[in-house]
DNA sequence: ACTAAAACATGATAAATATCATATTTAAAT
DNA sequence: ATTTAAATATGATATTTATCATGTTTTAGT
């Protein structure tokens, strides 16, 4: 099994801010698991024993409404720590974590993490950091979601994709969603979605191959109203 | 002036993770501030030096929507600390913090906080459980915006508050809002909250003694659909 | 390659909510 | 006490969005 000091992953998320010591005690007693696309990591509810860092791939995590549909939450990527809210707050998790393309993941012992929360000032900073920005981030979607219409939603979901997830070397959005994610992200119909996008394509702001978005007119994107 | 040490108000805040030494620092540079109904304490955007405890009243936190309505985010109150989130992030504010009532602060220097992080473990680690619970009210809020209907909201928003803020001794909620900040906090229109407030009188779940509220029938606004 | 199921698409309509207009009441200032 | 401004209230209407119905395309499994 390979380990965390050389892990690239580890670069971009709290990790980092671990020592040899420390790396070498994680990677001893972490776990690697491959889950493919649509697996459920965790449930919303559920326990954890640990976080899980992503080494590859993409998921979402959602939360049920009361009314029975799912909201995205967040997506998150290769690079990027899962769990650590609820590690943290020592509570079962509030959201649940699904695969949106084959992913592979670490699985650290809570144990583990814990103790280095409690020696390691710099891990536990930087955890407050990342958590801090979450924050601010989760402030914006509330006002996005409270303030603006569908359409202007969908558009940021668009760019927001872009700009966060990159693209395939054809141009299409890298993250491959369904028109049903979508309008969990956006808090809308599946079918008020498709109509937008297919008003983004007539107005040509974006064109469609296959199941693949492409944005053509990123300005006309952000410029929607 | 009073000792951070004798403060009541610290026992519900991380403060409480301090140790005597450092209480008795930050109780010399700190500085004690009156404010007035209605005045802001801090802007969006505003470079804050440090952090404000607030001793007592009642402020919202607001964020301006590119259509140029305030959105309310949270509602926070005596015993609550206000600006961690920036402190931490080393950012300006992202949000606009109100006084709703008369409040009296103190504000403690960003160079003693950040002293205390970096050296109390506690502390620390009692801060990020704060904002890891700050982040799951958040994602709650997300998903209420974002599927529910103006009344669920508004119902929600009045035991929400008629929870966590209490009532006078004549029954009526504690925190006094406009119609305008309800239509700020539930994401809608001031005359659809006017229009859904008079439903609930005649529904016999709220009544009003001048601009306050009394919940009349708690069940009742649960089972709002 | 064929079939069933899922995802996508679009129209028709209903429901929710926003906007505009205009009273009425309440609070604030002189 | 009187005036003025702000907040509350309600109706009429427009807009946005959801829901239901139905058809088409794509995908997955045999």
């Amino acid at each position: 099994m390979s380990k965390c000091e050389q892990c690239i992953v580890r670069q971009f998320n709290s990790l980092k801010a671990l020592t040899k010591e420390e790396l070498l005690r994680i990677s001893a007693c972490k776990t690697s698991r491959i889950i493919k696309k649509g697996e459920v990591i965790f449930e919303e509810g559920e326990s954890l024993n640990g976080i899980f860092c992503i080494k590859d791939g993409v998921c979402k995590l959602t939360k049920l409404s009361a009314n029975g549909k799912d909201q995205i939450i967040k997506l998150v990527e290769k690079g990027q720590i899962l769990g650590q809210r609820s590690l943290i707050s020592d509570e079962r998790t509030n959201l649940r974590a699904t695969a949106l393309n084959d992913m592979e993941l670490c699985f650290i012992p809570k144990a583990e993490i814990i103790n280095d929360l409690k020696k390691n000032n710099n891990f536990t900073m930087d955890i407050l950091k990342n958590m801090a920005d979450d924050l601010r981030e989760a402030d914006d979607v509330i006002v996005n979601m409270a303030q603006k219409s569908v359409r202007q939603r969908l558009a940021e979901a668009l760019l927001d994709i872009d700009e966060n997830f990159g693209t395939n070397p054809d141009g299409t959005l890298s993250v491959l969603l369904s028109r049903e994610d979508f309008a969990s992200i956006v808090g809308t119909a599946t079918e008020s979605v498709i109509r937008v996008l297919s008003q983004f394509k007539k107005e040509g702001f974006i064109s469609t191959i296959g199941k693949y978005i492409k944005i053509e007119d990123i300005e006309g994107l952000r410029r929607v109203e």
